[in-house]
Order: structure tokens, then C-alpha cells, then sequence
DNA sequence: GGCCGCCTCACCCCGGGGGGTGATATTGCT
DNA sequence: AGCAATATCACCCCCCGGGGTGAGGCGGCC
């Protein structure tokens, strides 16, 4: 578990420099302060931090919300809005961005602390339950007969959408090998075609 | 669109009272005011609420925390934290419930809207992205080759893992007919097989 | 009326998927 | 050493899935 890194735009040096002293207060870390657009999405691609912290007034070009949008697309960052804008209208712009938490200036140190652990740990919680791949293991767990580790690399490669002849190259075994581990995995899953293997899977792993 | 309904959970009615004002302010209804756990579940089981605002510290008994595991657990609701308490401990403790905000007190009105605003947007989202079931049609937006109504009837019952005589059967069309709207299907999703196109729609739905 | 998209159905072909059975090597546990 | 589980491979059969082609009915649109 590293220290958590935080870029911070924000147009105001002097308020960067205050954000960035609180920050370092409760133990984080700032990757990089970043004055305007440009300089954030340069700092997002060459130095990218844990989360965002971001004003969505920046002066010219593009305004926080459409970087926060930019965030989602290209980096699946998370990332927390904290500017003094908390009229309705912008507030009905921000939301569509999905934000991790918004603070509104003046900010305190208590709020922006406790904002940002929330945003990090529902941010890593959620990557965890989307990229539910190693969590196959976690099939075993409901399951009467369980699965052996090489059933359970089969078995991804079948619900990626794999046939039998892709699995035999990927695994440099026999296409006779992977037909009885297939078997065996149907066996197990109780099931009687891929598709059917597929849907089980996906209940399985969702409730 | 109804009006969002709060329940606030706070000890202290004064707090409450002042809280709910708040609320009312902004354009929200307060569905209850719950000044103990007890109260507090009741409410939640009786006249459920569109989101429930939390305090931590509730005097004797269950505390704000086990409350906020209880509503994950039995309702499915979103909630948010609003409370003194921003010591380290207490929000480990706190994040682990997964709030959608923490809002530290004393608090503003703005700070409180913007949060809950948010809140209710990221929970709407997140409700939607895991019952994508019926955003079946939502596909069409995201491929160049739109799917007919029957071509997305069908594509469900390949995604629950059905083969082609049960759609047959589901259908009350012949096997054949199955076969050529499976072939179209698979055309216009460019895929070869059904677990492909599984994998296909999955993706598709997911980004 | 003519065109087009959708739904319906039919026939052929064949390759791969899935079921059954059996075998061997390796590992680890007792 | 003996046993069980795992991973590997082989051969058989059969049927369903998927590709190609063609065609008729039906509703909307120009």
C-alpha cells in the first residue's frame, strides 16, 4: 500500500498551494499541481496520480467538468470536484461526469480528508467488482464441486468467447486436452453448452 | 420525476430540524426524521426514502455505521454520512460501507446539496449499469448495424444461454426461422459463435 | 403501385461442440 | 508404497450450430 498520490488543478497558484499543504497534512501525497487543462492532462498522461482533485472554474479552454469527462474516457481515474461553483446548472453538468465527491469552497481540512478516502476506497471497490476476472476463484465458493486452477483459466477463455481450437494455442496443449477439460468444467457447472456455461458464470459471480 | 425523499437520521431534533430545513430549501422532501436507530429502520421499512442522510454518533445502541451496513444489506438504498466525527478510525470503520458521500459538520447548505445531488446521480447510474437487463436496445446506439426488435428478443435468450430449438419453442416459430435471425444477429454484431456474441454484448453493454 | 425492411420458412453442407470411454504421467497426501 | 486428484492425450459418434442461398408474406413509405 503506497502513500495516494493527488493532482490538483486548479487555477489559483495560491489555493493549489493551500489544497496542496492540507493534503500533505493527512499523509498524501501531491503528484503535481496543475494550473490549466493542458498542464493536467499532461501530468494525467505522464505522471498519473491516484485521484483528481479539481476546480471546475480553470479560465480559459476547457473547464473542469469536461476534464473530469476526459478522466473517465482515457483514464478511469477517480477523481473529486472542489470549487466554488455549487449553483444548480453546473452541478447538473458535474453530475453526468459520475464524480467520486464534490466539496464546495471554502473547503475544510475534515471534509476534503474524509471526501477523498471515501472516493479512493468506492473507487477501488468498484474496479474490483467490474474487473471481477480473478474472482473466478471466487466461483468455487458456490459451487458443489469445485473447479481446479486449469479449469479455471479454461474457463475465463470460454467466457471471453473463446473456442476450443484459440484455447488449445493459448495453452500449448492439445485441442483433445482442453475438449475433456471442457467436459469436466460442464460436469461441474452442471451445464451442457458454452453459452449456458456463460450465463452460470455471470449469476454466479453477481449475487 | 417525484420529488426526492430524505430520510435524516440524527439524534439531536434541534440538528434535525435545522437539517431538514435545509433540505426543504434546496427542493427536497423530508420523508422522516429519525432520532434512533429503531426509529430509524422502522422508517426505513415502513415509508422507505430516495436516500438517507446519516449521523454517526446516535447515542445508545446500534451507532450511524451498523445502520448504514443494514440498509446496504436489506434495502439497497443510498446514503451519505453527515456527522462531527472525522477522526482517522471512524472513517475507516465509515468507508467500508460503501456511503456515497461524508459530509463533516458543521456543514452548509451547498456543500450538503452538491452531495446529495451527486449521490443520487451515482447511485441511479450504478442501479442501472448492474439491472442492464432490458438496455438491451441500448445496444443499438453502440453498434453501425442496428438490431431489429426480434434480432434483440433473441439476442437475450442467446445471452441467457438458450440454444436454438428452446428460442423455437419460446418463439413459436420454426427452427429454421431461429437460424436466419441468429445468422443476421451474428452479422451484425460480427462475431462467429454465440459465445462470442455473449462476450460481444457484454463488453458493449459494460463501456 | 412499387420499393424496402422485417419476419417467416426451407434445404443443403460441414465443421466444431459435446458425450462416452479409456489411458498415462505427475503431484501430493497418507 | 499406495491412493487420489490433476493434467495430459486419444479415438469414437452424433448432433447442433453456423454459413450459404433462396423465397414468400406483410407492413410502411415514397
Amino acid at each position: 500500500m503506497h502513500v495516494v498520490r493527488v493532482l490538483i488543478v486548479e487555477d489559483d497558484p495560491i489555493i493549489a498551494q493551500d489544497i496542496a499543504a492540507c493534503l500533505e497534512d493527512v499523509g498524501y501525497e501531491v503528484s503535481a499541481l496543475a494550473h490549466s487543462p493542458t498542464a493536467a492532462l499532461k501530468e494525467l498522461s505522464l505522471n498519473p496520480p491516484d485521484i483528481v482533485l479539481l476546480d471546475i472554474n480553470l479560465g480559459m479552454g476547457m473547464d473542469g467538468i469536461q476534464l473530469a469527462e476526459e478522466i473517465n474516457n482515457k483514464y478511469g481515474l477517480p477523481f473529486v470536484f472542489l470549487t466554488s461553483y455549487a449553483d444548480r446548472a453546473t452541478l447538473q453538468r458535474a453530475k453526468h461526469t459520475q464524480p467520486m465527491g464534490y466539496v464546495v469552497k471554502p473547503f475544510d481540512e475534515k471534509g476534503l480528508y474524509s471526501t477523498l478516502e471515501i472516493a479512493l476506497f468506492n473507487h477501488a471497490k468498484r474496479q474490483a467488482a467490474t474487473h471481477a476476472f480473478q474472482d473466478f476463484e471466487h466461483l468455487n465458493t458456490r459451487l458443489p464441486a469445485k473447479l481446479t486452477p486449469r479449469e479455471l483459466e479454461l474457463l475465463k477463455g470460454i467466457y471471453e468467447g473463446m473456442d476450443n481450437q484459440q484455447l488449445a494455442g493459448m495453452f500449448f496443449v492439445s485441442l483433445n486436452t482442453i475438449k475433456t477439460h471442457v467436459k469436466s468444467i460442464f460436469a461441474k457447472l452442471d451445464v451442457a453448452s458454452r453459452p449456458q456455461a456463460i450465463a452460470k458464470v455471470r449469476t454466479l459471480l453477481s449475487e
